[in-house]
DNA sequence: CTTAATGATTGTAG
DNA sequence: CTACAATCATTAAG
């Protein structure tokens, strides 16, 4: 309305007219009847608006004949519905309109009024020019974002995609459409993000045909797919099913992208045709410049651009999330077996007081449990940190292996003894439990004698080497070792209302 | 359903 | 790079 108003007042000023009263045709009559040189500027002016008003609905009229604005996106959402047709909604009588707006043409005031309108246009234009540039109250303010952080647990990234696009699409060439056919709108607001950095979009540009979106047809994708899947390092075993089903996922993000991409090539050029039109039927009663014409057409690419790198942001968010879904490994964690677990405790627990196994140890633990040696190694960074969090809570534990170690050791022994010596210091730096007993009420003794009391148990419990124990087995060298759990030692959370004395500390409840 | 266990990842410090 | 700590996401058990 501004522009309006601004024409409106200056000329008034020119013809010294008083507040005229906009859109009252009776008044415009009553005006006109008195024949005035003034009150003709006047009248005219009147027609001209109420005709400029009425040529936008009959424009968008003829170019929307039956259509609501869903026909851009392919949007259903009917909560828009009324939007672009809001301007309708004065639209006035075709023959009426034609006939003033006939009137007006022929009148003897024309040429002078617009060669006035032009000068008036040519000095306001360096104003909308400017505030072309200042950004609208608008939306996406989230366009560039650094590297999304990858929330897990989205159902699917396809399906994410295609319900999110169209009906963005659809707001977004709406809130458009509807600036666009109200012309001192359109000058001022729609622009707001241009010039998104070109690194953004390059970088977007990349990812997506390293991706094999938006590159050629099915090989860029399946490369992309084993690429994607090689550099996970991923375990040899499971992946047929999972390559195919991350394949046809990321088709369907590729299908949905190329038919957004389409969809928005296509409302593009319709829309500039549009707006073009528009601007062509303005032109006969307004002054329009090849290079306001020209401005718009930008306006509306750049628009449309930016609308394009959305859809590539989210495509990238898309794949990520697909990645993140198959690729993942946390996502197919499979529980260790028995056997496995069972040997990487041994090995843990008879090396409790330096549970750091060495590469070499790490690759045959794993060779024996059919695991990684990244694996060995998360399993035993996560041993070590939640034995140290809770001690209590794996004495149980911790005995156990110790009886197992002692049981091994002392056949082992057996076998020794029945051959030769018979105190065999074997199975070298083995043993054991060590605090585990702490908790028991056992009151301090250092290690030592714990040990020795974890393995007079253990060695009772299962049939009793007592040998063992007094054979000097435990070399003190390692028992000052334990201090890799000194460090942020918990008050040694012992079984908290265990019984003294019982051995089993269910820590429980 | 809730909860515990557990393998994997992320961020930080040395 | 490794270890640690916190946290995530899945699985198993109740």
């Amino acid at each position: 309305m501004d522009d309006q108003t601004r024409m409106l007042t200056g000329l008034t000023g020119l013809g010294g007219l008083s507040q005229p009263d906009v859109g009252d045709p009776d008044s415009v009559r009553k005006q006109q009847s008195l024949g005035q040189p003034q009150q003709d500027i006047g009248d005219i002016l009147q027609q001209i608006m109420a005709i400029t008003d009425e040529s936008l609905d009959e424009a968008q009229a003829r170019s929307w004949p039956e259509e609501s604005p869903a026909h851009w996106g392919g949007s259903d959402d009917p909560t828009e519905g009324g939007r672009a047709g809001g301007g309708m909604a004065g639209g006035g009588l075709p023959l009426n309109f034609q006939h003033r707006k006939h009137a007006l043409n022929c009148h003897r005031m024309k040429p002078a009024l617009f060669s006035v309108l032009c000068e008036i246009k040519e000095k306001t234009d360096w104003q909308t020019a400017n505030i072309t540039q200042t950004p609208g109250p608008d939306r996406h303010p989230h366009t560039h974002r650094h590297t999304p952080r990858l929330k897990l647990g989205i159902k699917s990234a396809p399906d994410l995609m295609a319900s999110v696009w169209s009906h963005k699409l659809y707001a977004i060439i709406t809130s458009f459409l509807h600036a666009a056919t109200t012309p001192h709108v359109l000058s001022i607001r729609g622009v707001q993000e241009e010039d998104p950095p070109d690194p953004q979009i390059m970088r977007l540009d990349n990812m997506l045909l390293a991706e094999g979106v938006s590159g050629p047809e099915k090989g860029g994708g399946s490369a992309a797919a084993a690429a994607a899947a090689a550099a996970a390092g991923g375990s040899p075993t499971d992946s047929s099913i999972e390559h195919s089903d991350y394949r046809a996922k990321l088709a369907q993000i590729r299908q949905i992208y190329h038919s957004e991409l389409e969809k928005y090539e296509q409302a593009c050029s319709e829309f500039t045709n549009h707006v073009m039109n528009l601007l062509r039927e303005q032109s006969r009663t307004r002054p329009i410049s090849p290079k306001e014409i020209e401005r718009m057409v930008a306006i509306i690419h750049r628009k449309f651009s930016s609308i394009q790198m959305q859809l590539k942001q989210s495509t990238c968010e898309a794949v990520m999330i697909l990645r993140s879904r198959f690729l993942d490994a946390r996502r197919k964690r499979r529980n260790f077996n028995k056997q496995a677990t069972e040997v990487l405790n041994e090995y843990f627990y008879s090396h409790l007081s330096n549970p750091y196994p060495s590469e070499e140890a790490k690759e045959e633990l794993a060779k024996k449990c059919g695991i990684t040696v990244s694996q060995v190694s998360n399993w035993f960074g996560n041993k070590r940190i939640r034995y140290k969090k809770n001690i209590g809570k794996f004495q149980e534990e911790a005995n156990l292996y110790a009886v197992k170690t002692a049981v091994d050791a002392a056949n082992v022994s057996a076998q020794a003894s029945q051959a030769n010596s018979p105190a065999t210091p074997n199975s070298g730096d083995t043993y054991l439990g060590q605090r585990s007993l702490n908790g028991e009420g056992l009151n301090f003794t250092p290690s030592l004698q714990l040990q020795v009391d974890t393995l007079h148990r253990a060695t009772h419990l299962t049939g009793g080497y007592e040998e063992l124990s007094s054979s000097g087995l435990f070399t003190p060298h390692r028992l000052d070792a334990n201090s890799w759990q000194d460090t942020t030692n918990p008050p040694s959370v012992t079984s908290p209302p265990g019984p003294p004395g019982s051995v089993h500390s269910d820590t429980s409840n």
